[in-house]
DNA sequence: AAAACCCATCCGGCAGAGCCGAAAGCTTTG
DNA sequence: CAAAGCTTTCGGCTCTGCCGGATGGGTTTT
């Protein structure tokens, strides 16, 4: 751990997380959450406002649409993103479950958008939502395709922590489950990431077998049963299949 | 202008903003698109990459889905958005055309949301896209209703800057305006922001009065002609009230 | 296969920038 | 109108960000 990491950086960001996270506060409010003397913390709200990531009103600092557009922006330059629009939207209609999209980024799935019921209640699925591969369906779909020393390294940097008492947490069940989504082409997860949701999920390859993210279904267990995620996976499938076509043409 | 600003702060969003608007790149790519030497570059992106808001693979840095996120957040915090949801769809259907909603941010106008024909082609229409105030339907909706000394301010902070040929540039004329959209409940413009574009807008206003956004229409000239005008001045006046009860609630 | 080149990365000493205690302004509260 | 609680300003000491140069891996050129 070198800790190269230059400290400016590191607060500013650490005042910016803050705020994403628990909301907008005034100066010494920020310096007792983040316990750093308030002087401070004026001197990089400060610095932070003049950049436009983070706006005042009323003594009151909170973050900008900034975030919002520079998000917006990186997610139209993903080739995935705009091959798979008009798809996910034809899956939910389909299905009538959220359907989203799903990268991988930094050892973790993350999701890039989601359809039906938009951003709504659901407070699992929304825009930039993380989650550990290995809890998921998505995430199986993803490192299924893989290379095998890639899923090692990490589940090496990761671990296969426990999110519900039926997340998988063994290696060998682990590759022996990716062995049989590459022969199914598609992931299933119950309740392994959140108890009593089914995740159904399909992979999304390039032309040379690269992952490039997982287009994935989630609904109630009571829902979804045996007959509806053959349906579900023959949707997905299908739709996973012209992204991949898609993608050529991008 | 003091220029309090912490160098470190800045330099960091400076890459960031390089980032997001120029797309991936190396480090000593970056380096010469913003005229940094090498090493310190280097040192920055590692810091970054520490924060989680910067992702390196092989070598080539992007922004990570956590602008995204931090975005996302915001959005959900802002009760005009809760309270506008259904109601933009509504629009977007009545009316066939582009619904966004719109706040006031550091003196421009932004967008929040848009619905119907997503974020597809229209460059112009994108969640955290902004705009200047006197030169948009929704930016005059917000105008109308602010204290004339804070729209003082903003004139003497932003000018009137023409967009386009028609852009309204003289105070004067755009108090007029005002005034009487105070009148009429809703805005309008006709190429004052893009040239064949026409949009008409309704403030939003919570109990005591304050502005809060804007609901916005927008479409071709040739498709929207007087009588259309008035339908879709109803539509969204419909939904800026019952926005506004909404607002009540949350 | 050696040489030339282009990268990212590491190193380390110096200057200047970030840091924060203390004091000064502003509002709000009792 | 005093007191409390906030934001903002100030300024000198110290630490840290800075960047030229060295290193080394990787690729192309000769």
């Amino acid at each position: 751990m070198g800790g190269t990491s230059n400290r400016s950086v590191e607060r500013a960001f650490k005042l910016v997380d803050e705020l994403a996270e628990n909301g907008s506060g005034g100066v010494s409010d920020l310096a007792e959450r983040l316990d750093m003397p308030v002087s401070t913390v004026h001197d990089y709200l400060q610095a932070l406002v003049e950049t436009g990531y983070i706006t005042v009103d009323e003594k009151t600092y909170q973050t900008t649409t900034r975030f919002l557009e520079v998000g917006h922006r990186q997610r139209h330059r993903l080739e995935v993103f705009k091959a798979v629009r008009d798809e996910l939207e034809d899956v939910a209609a389909e299905t009538g479950e959220h359907a989203t999209l799903l990268i991988e980024e930094d050892d973790q799935a993350v999701i890039l958008a989601v359809q039906e019921g938009p951003d709504a209640i659901n407070l699992f699925a929304y825009p930039g939502a993380r989650m550990p591969l290995h809890a998921t369906a998505p995430g199986k779909a993803m490192l299924a395709y893989m290379p095998a020393d890639r899923v090692d390294d990490i589940i090496d940097r990761q671990g296969l922590v426990a999110v519900t008492s039926r997340t998988i947490t063994d290696p060998e069940v682990l590759f022996e489950q990716l062995e049989s989504v590459r022969q199914q082409g598609y992931a299933i997860d119950e309740g392994e990431r959140i108890a009593g949701m089914v995740c159904i999920a399909a992979p999304i390859l390039d032309k040379s077998d690269q992952v490039r993210g997982s287009i994935c279904v989630c609904g109630p267990q009571s829902r979804i049963d045996e007959t509806r995620r053959n349906e579900i996976a023959d949707v997905i499938q299908r739709a996973a299949n012209v992204t991949q076509v898609n993608l050529d043409y991008v």
